[in-house]
DNA sequence: GTCTATATTCGGATAGAC
DNA sequence: GTCTATCCGAATATAGAC
């Protein structure tokens, strides 16, 4: 379609290649946003143990829930001690700031490369494919943020909220541009992104049910595509 | 279409009126439910203990999770004192257990009403028909039992999950049945019924956003419908 | 049938050693 | 840069009074 692009992402294979936020880049994105609340200094160091804090976290919590996740438990399970736990997070809730920071992060940064795309069809289909493919890699943190949100200090969980309220808003917008170039009644286009939303968290809260379908990101991404041009053209 | 159904439930108000589940009854369904379990005789005192009891579990869970709800906000919420509320419940995990068996009660009547239609198209919208009426209607305990199925013992956990699979099956069933009659091919029921699944469940889990909308249950079913007819028929 | 007072356990957080 | 030892507050649960 546009030339402009170096490369198509409109697979899921293509995409994962060019994606940022895979790995350990998340932990280093982790540490240079949050440097001064960090008595680590050094990046090795940081970086690694991160990584061990989170793991562990993205594996307790979708069992117990994070208020029952204690530090002791996260103490054992990355081998550090309470303290070291300490000179990474200031505190308990830190651990789920930053979970929201990241997804806030990503969530802005495939909003804004969907609504650079001149065809509001093509940033449509875009903006909803690209977050499918992304919570696909990071499902662990898309998963944990929407269970976890009330564990959010009051004003951090206004921003989460924030999250998928943008979001929502700029599928609508984009849902009505794409009817009046057809002239086609806009009445329902909030319900209609409100419903997109929905099914792709769906793919990324039960996990288990979608692999077991064995459906692949791509063809998830096409069957919701469709739902949504049949509730675009049927208002 | 049946005449054998004494009146119609297709719309919201009907259901409404002849739906078992709701004021006080629902608190009544509890106490016999519960009587070897609670040291409360009189079902007097009780229902309206447990409604106490319930109504503010639902008020102060959705903001800050079952986990961190403690006994004490509990007693203040109810006007009720820690020996009080024990005498309704065992332990804290009792009133999570309770909401499980309301909820799972209601999915599975609501469920041998719809398979009891002999048609498979209609018993397929009747199901899903009224499970968004019903959740419409105990807004509260299947929101609760959604986020806070992790708070419950294991046993209870998996009988949470098979409230889900076990409609998830009844629907790709049915709508397999209604595929075969019209001769489409079969290949991705399971994953329609997932997402109808996940359409019935995100009313109830966002009333904030749907009630924002305005759309009212009826539309809600009706659109929900309209869609699921648009993927059985472009498998 | 309900309340007050209390036993007991556990979790978040920190100070200071290594 | 990390660990050990410890403090303190809070939560569940219960015993016994009213």
């Amino acid at each position: 379609m546009d030339q402009a692009q170096s490369h198509s992402t409109a697979d899921f294979k293509s995409f994962q290649a060019d994606f940022p936020h895979q790995g350990r880049a998340i932990y280093e994105t982790l540490f240079e946003r949050n440097k001064d609340r960090i008595t680590t200094n050094k990046a090795k160091f940081a970086v690694v143990n991160l990584e061990r804090i989170f793991s562990a976290t993205f594996e307790l919590t979708p069992r117990i829930g994070f208020p029952v996740m204690s530090l002791r438990d996260l103490s054992r399970a990355t081998g550090l001690s309470m303290g070291g736990i300490y000179s990474y997070i200031e505190s308990k809730e830190r651990i789920a700031i930053m979970v929201k920071d990241l997804v806030k992060l990503v969530t802005e940064e495939l909003l804004a490369r969907a609504k650079d795309l001149s065809d509001p069809r093509t940033a449509l289909e875009t903006a909803i494919r690209e977050h499918i493919f992304a919570t696909e890699i990071l499902q662990d943190w898309f998963s944990f943020l929407y269970f976890e949100t009330r564990s959010l200090p009051h004003e951090h969980q206004e921003e989460s909220k924030n999250i998928e309220l943008k979001l929502e808003t700029a599928l609508h917008e984009l849902i009505d541009q794409v009817r009046q170039s057809r002239d086609i009644e806009c009445g329902n286009s909030p319900i209609i992104a409100t419903t997109l939303i929905a099914l792709i968290q769906d793919r990324y809260l039960k996990p288990w049910k979608h692999s077991k379908s064995g459906e692949s990101a791509d063809d998830y991404a096409q069957r919701v595509l469709a739902l949504m041009h049949c509730a675009i053209e049927h208002p």
